[in-house]
DNA sequence: TGTCATGTAGACAGGTCTGTCTACTTAAAG
DNA sequence: CTTTAAGTAGACAGACCTGTCTACATGACA
């Protein structure tokens, strides 16, 4: 899940596109709030007029942009969950891979939340529905003895998002990975003895 | 741990009182970078002279009021937990009294972080210490034949981490705590085991 | 050939933000 | 009595914010 920065080939990628990357790198980077129009435009190499054209607002373009990152991460997730195994014990590895960026800010819904969620409802749904999604994924991973794989997965998706938060603000996310790793283990085999 | 809203009593409380009670409201409800001086000092009934002769920027009052909150919080959630029988069994309960709060948006540290996490990095610090004195009130409840208390309580602050997350962007909580006792439980008895 | 979507540059209005300033008042403390 | 800390009201500078505006260019397609 590595995070393409500007400035974009203007021949590769049309303005409605550079648009939306550019306002992914700067909206996760630096905050939706904090990040004006008039940088993004500055760095996408679009004009005002042609930004008020494919958005009405900028809340319409922070939408699109936590629509487009929720695709682009999701595919990223199951990819990378395939390629360690699709087991639960892929979980670890995944995330390490991404908390290992450079760039890692944590999750972008869980930002968004947290500076726009009193504000806006249709945040608060976007990050539903990501959360929601996340469950499903982790779902699949739940090995078929274990009784309840709903709850199972509600669980664990509860401990990763736990491990992201404690990724974002510690200097270190091995003891993190680790942590996680551990629980998702013994949660595993209380699962299975009963 | 409910906030109380302004307007503050003048007798009662100082101008730096009201100012970082006032703060404390608004930059919890709305966000730090939502709220303006001009409404803080508004509402705390102050002048601007009178802010700015206390802060020197409205940074520190950032930092002045994260350090209020942590202390608050804290206090609040040392004597919730006694009152809900001092044990692992106490933190459902208490986190449920939290969530049930009106005012609830979630962990004021959290959602700092996701707001100003990638300028300021004194943010972080107090983040960490935040988290780190949860994870010291957790252990105090574990049980003494669980082998490794501290890897213990860093599972179980993951997990509560994980579970404010999802109080905050679901529309009901119930469900949540339910997960929570569930994972707590499940743990309890698979470190009892070994 | 004409229409329409999409692009360009840049000025502008109206608002909000942080932080500074002058000038005056009140109350306590030494 | 005098000094000092802490308060008042409100104007102001300078920056940044979103969103609108005029006027022009280009290329696809009917």
């Amino acid at each position: 899940m590595k995070i393409q920065r500007p400035p974009f080939n203007k021949d590769a990628f049309s303005a409605r596109e550079r648009l939306i990357l550019t306002a992914q790198y700067l909206f996760y980077q630096n905050g939706v709030r904090a990040t004006g129009i008039d940088r993004i435009i500055s760095e996408a190499q679009v004009t005002k007029v042609t930004f008020y054209r494919h958005f009405p607002s900028k809340h319409a373009l922070i939408c699109a942009y936590l629509d487009y990152r929720h695709e682009a991460w999701m595919t990223w997730f199951k990819a990378s969950l395939t390629t360690n195994g699709d087991n639960l014990n892929a979980l670890t590895p995944t995330l390490g891979e991404w908390f290992a960026n450079e760039g890692f800010r944590g999750c972008a819904f869980i930002n968004g939340l947290s500076e726009l969620g009193g504000e806006f409802n249709d945040i608060r749904v976007i990050t539903h529905r990501h959360k929601k999604d996340m469950t499903d994924t982790i779902k699949h991973l739940v090995p078929s003895n274990v009784a309840s794989k709903q709850q199972f997965a509600e669980t664990v998706t509860m401990l990763v998002d736990g491990a992201i938060i404690r990724a974002q603000h510690e200097e270190h996310y091995k003891d993190t990975l680790h942590a996680l790793q551990h629980a998702i283990t013994q949660l595993k085999h209380s699962a299975q003895d009963q």
